[in-house]
DNA sequence: TAGATTGTTAATCGATTAACAATC
DNA sequence: TAGATTGTTAATCGATTAACAATC
């Protein structure tokens, strides 16, 4: 809601987190909450509760509290979950296979149009019911079907030249499941899940806390 | 090195990404490094570079740089890279095989021993040579078999479960990718790979820069 | 030695927490 | 109205950047 001010990425990375626990509220049926008992399960201080809300407006009531059904609505709306999100994931690998298999994703309202790899023997398979095509037609494919976001799903050698196709077809956001970190232009959003990454912050926690 | 001394966790999380480049380097063949040079291809600043080393010693000499290979083993090192993890991942779905599948790990010194389930059907299966063991067995698989972490891959609805069993089980390091913060004592690490969270941190920036 | 670059301290910046007036 | 809780400003804390003496 308030234009222009620039939000800092902490705070953006909170979001998800607010959407998520504020559907569990929902679905249990509570109808307000403070930002002191929203504290007490989220883990966030009341105070940093109210100041990433604030950011956005005031959802809250004063003496009153936040109302649980409006606030989730508010959230899902800065996260820009107000329209469907066509998809397509590059690289039918395993990976790939099992982000496509993944119904969680078209509950928030994200669909999955096709699977795309280079390997003919892969052409024509078809996992739920998407298909897997063949890459040379990706560029066709995003244009005719309005792609939002690839996600990219090939190994690290591969990952650059794909993502140059990708933005070569107009996509701007790209959800990286390669172990690299993939150059594009400014306008083009990367969200990068670097598992490798991931894993190493565990055995470094692992390792500091087990001696 | 450094014993006591509290490493932030916006430090660590930086680790993996020096440990990756400067394996790039190591495989072009590159010798030695400034901060100044490793700044341009990392993209963090070279004053905060020489601050993050510096929090486990001085790896570089002055008026030289860095030692590429020197300085790649000791992350590596302080990563916990020295000795191969075991682990087992629970819940055989599509998540669970597509990572028992990705071999990444295991250049890393990661081993899946095993994938656990609930469901009869998938008692047996192999994948690759891993095999799907019943849910009720992993207590003594553990204990057996000296597994360091577990990789969470159930639904929602069974995970906080399936982690308290780990937990008694003696596990000290879950890497969870439910969807859910599970809870556990503090001796325990827990590292969230949360697919729904990233992909909304996705659209939420998509949306920002895309109008 | 002179030049280069680290290690480290000081300065700045930004994010979190505390406090409280506004107000429901 | 009195009590509760927000919205918001001020204070604190921590992380990043700048600067420079140490030293290879």
């Amino acid at each position: 809601m308030n234009g222009k001010c620039k939000i800092s990425m902490a705070v953006i990375r909170r979001l998800p987190k607010y959407h998520r626990y504020l559907k569990d509220l929902l679905n249990r049926d509570i109808k307000r909450i403070s930002s002191k008992e929203l504290s007490d399960i989220i883990g966030f201080t009341a105070s940093q509760i109210r100041q990433d809300l604030n950011n956005f407006g005031g959802f809250g009531q004063q003496g009153y509290g936040y109302n649980v059904e409006e606030l989730y609505y508010e959230i899902g709306k800065i996260l820009g979950l107000t329209k469907d999100y066509k998809t397509i994931i590059i690289g039918a690998g395993n990976l790939g296979q099992a982000l496509a298999n993944y119904t969680n994703f078209e509950r928030v309202g994200f669909e999955v149009k096709a699977l795309f790899d280079i390997n003919p023997k892969l052409f024509g398979i078809k996992i739920r019911d998407i298909e897997v095509r063949d890459m040379d037609n990706v560029k066709e494919f995003i244009k005719d079907k309005d792609i939002d976001i690839a996600i990219l799903c090939t190994n690290k050698g591969s990952a650059q030249g794909v993502a140059d196709k990708l933005v070569d077809s107009g996509i701007k956001a790209i959800w990286n499941f390669a172990p690299i970190d993939i150059r594009v232009p400014k306008d083009v959003i990367v969200e990068n899940v670097n598992l490798i990454e991931s894993l190493l912050t565990l055995t470094y926690l692992y390792k500091s806390v087990n001696q």
